[in-house]
DNA sequence: AAATCGGGGAG
DNA sequence: CTCCCAGATTT
């Protein structure tokens, strides 16, 4: 009896194993047929390109170095954001040895404003490296790209095949849209296999001539064709009858991406501690969240009025007037600040300090530094997020003289 | 695998 | 408001 039990269970377990099988080999095929569909884009595209492709500035040089530094700022970063910074930048780094032997404060104040500050102190990092092992050129293979600091699967891609001609995949978010749109693929985007799938894809495909042109062709579909939040342009796409999403009449069912957590909210208090013809800053810890740049002295909470003034006295100021500021809102992709402030002026009369250089500075956590408005402007590197009121402190000093 | 790390423009 | 951008790195 219970032998018989024993062995239906094992048909049965050969019947669910023969299943995935035969499953596997449908979804095999299937993925076969989607590679395959993707290898007819590839002509149309590059024609596409050549015809449509927009004037960015660093498609006017395709040296390594330009090439490098334009990709690491277009992460996460839209062409417009990048265009300014990037002119500015070779102009003040015209070379890799240039930036190679500039002081990183140099290199973070030029950065200033673009976010993602591991980005610029990678790009440091990778100049010293390239100095020290390459003889200051980059090197041109994609597993020694993909070695350097801030250089992922995307910009080895992006590098290798725009700078060095390298017939490699380079996979954005641009080109996972392209992608999943063309092959009607409902896997999760934000799955690493589903990255890892459609780069294989993209691989099987990229033409050993204009390897670059081609990866970029597919950016430039996904930037200015195939836009997200369902509204691509189709009736202008060189691809559209290639289009699996397209033919179906589902283009905004692709990519499938699961959810973004929410933002926490957190209520902080700036203060603008003026002291004659300075303001004091502070320098933030050296990881985390805007890491060892510079920020006017900021608590957790809407503080009143009473509270900014004891919390002076206790550091051993004197606050004479502390004047409530506009409120403000600066948003981060996983927390919100809301933002409150104050003009706080001080007692000249009762302070003294010992003030080394700024680029020696290193106080505690909420250790002060007096800046002139100089200093603000030409040097210390202070993020977006202090906009508002770095504003108001630049007009108030200038109004004082 | 999930969280972290900026900032801004478009709809 | 939400989405997402020529992603990389750490936890």
């Amino acid at each position: 009896m219970d032998q018989q039990k024993y062995l239906t269970n094992q048909r049965n377990k050969e019947k669910i194993l023969q299943g995935n099988n035969l499953e596997q080999e449908r979804n095999k095929n299937l993925q076969e047929n989607k590679a395959g569909r993707l290898k007819k884009i590839v002509v149309p595209l590059l024609q596409w390109y050549d015809n449509n492709a927009r004037d960015l500035p660093w498609r006017e040089n395709s040296e390594p170095y330009a090439v490098w530094i334009s990709e690491i700022m277009l992460q996460q970063t839209r062409v417009e954001a990048v265009k300014p910074y990037y002119d500015r930048w070779l102009k003040a780094f015209p070379t890799l040895s240039a930036l190679a032997a500039a002081p990183e404060e140099e290199v973070l104040k030029l950065w200033e404003g673009l976010g993602y500050y591991s980005r610029a102190r990678n790009i440091h990092k990778t100049a010293k490296i390239v100095e020290e092992n390459y003889e200051g050129m980059l090197p041109s293979s994609f597993e020694a790209l993909l070695k350097l600091p801030g250089v992922g699967e995307y910009s080895a891609g992006s590098i290798g095949s725009i700078a060095f001609q390298l017939p490699v995949p380079c996979v954005d978010g641009n080109v996972l849209r392209v992608i999943t749109r063309i092959t009607a693929e409902d896997a999760d985007i934000s799955e690493p296999s589903t990255k890892k799938l459609l780069t294989e894809w993209v691989r099987a495909i990229v033409p050993d001539a204009r390897p670059g042109d081609f990866n970029q062709s597919l950016m430039e579909l996904g930037a200015s064709i195939c836009l997200p939040n369902g509204l691509p342009k189709c009736e202008s796409c060189p691809v559209s009858s290639l289009c699996e999403a397209f033919q179906q009449n589902k283009t905004t069912d692709f990519p499938v991406k699961k959810p973004k957590p929410q933002r926490k909210k957190e209520k902080r208090t700036v203060l603008l501690i003026l002291l004659g013809d300075k303001a004091a800053v502070r320098k933030r810890k050296d990881s985390g969240l805007l890491a060892s740049l510079w920020e006017y002295p900021n608590y957790p909470g809407e503080l009143k009025e009473q509270e900014v003034i004891e919390k002076l006295q206790a550091k051993g100021l004197s606050p004479v007037t502390a004047i409530k500021l506009k409120k403000a809102k600066h948003i981060f992709t996983h927390i919100e600040w809301q933002l409150s402030g104050y003009l706080v002026t001080l007692d000249e009369s009762l302070f003294s300090e010992k003030q080394v250089d700024w680029a020696e500075f290193s106080g505690g956590e909420d250790d002060f530094f007096w800046a002139n408005s100089d200093l603000l402007h030409e040097h210390l590197t202070i993020p977006s997020a202090f906009k508002v009121y770095h504003q108001i402190l630049l007009n108030t000093l200038q109004s004082a003289h």
